[in-house]
DNA sequence: CAGCATCCCTCTGGATACTG
DNA sequence: CAGTATCCAGAGGGATGCTG
């Protein structure tokens, strides 16, 4: 590689798309940072393959995941509107999770995001 | 909401597809990993809009970028295969970042975040 | 121009123990 | 069972100055 790189012009649409502070950065990242905890798509995969899970059986399920980090991460994903959290009230407690329609509509953006891997796997 | 949350059955092989080691979680994780840097997707979807950036260029066009964090971010890149590194071999030095083939197809994936971000606009 | 080295600080997340 | 509180170590990243 000596030769220098032809720098095809992209159309000023095309940048003013990309970047910016409410550009297409922005938004991936804002996503990013929702679902970038430690936990959170185990939790997130989990509530996708089975519609309702609670947090014993979260905590059970995944494997190195401490109570403190389920707790919080849950009450993230709550409050970014991802998940659904349902206290049905009962003593013993019973509290329930699930994905709401926004967390539902992300996984196809997940799944893109897999396939990529797939396709590039090292 | 006081009535208990019907648990659909969902087949053991969407289970399989999506947790494990192996599985959905691990490929996702290890891309946001890819692309987690404070500064990596302003890099990315800059050489995305236009094919062929130098340094100093980036440097300049990324608000608040430090120098340290923008050759760092750029060697992981180039290290996970996202970008490739061209030096020119000029004095003074030349050299030039562009978007590797896995970094163009990756583009489209994080278009599909970018899609869901939008539809679900705060 | 491209890149490296050092210091320092914040934030995430792990371990542990406790409450209703 | 569901959730909280405290302490603490490590990684990520900002500021600054230096080299070929």
């Amino acid at each position: 590689m000596t030769e220098a790189i032809t720098h095809l012009k992209v159309p000023m649409e095309e940048q003013r798309l990309c970047l910016g502070p409410d550009g297409s950065v922005a938004h991936v990242s804002h996503v990013l940072a929702t679902i970038g905890g430690r936990w959170k798509l185990p939790i997130l995969f989990r509530l996708f393959a089975q519609p309702a899970w609670r947090p014993s059986q979260l905590l059970r399920d995944i494997d190195g995941i401490s109570q403190k980090m389920l707790t919080q991460h849950l009450r993230d994903l709550e409050a970014d509107g991802l998940i659904a959290r349902h206290d049905f009230g009962e003593q013993p407690p019973h509290v329930e999770y699930t994905l709401t329609d926004a967390g539902r509509d992300l996984m196809p953006a997940l799944m893109a995001v897999r396939d990529f891997a797939r396709r590039h796997q090292s």
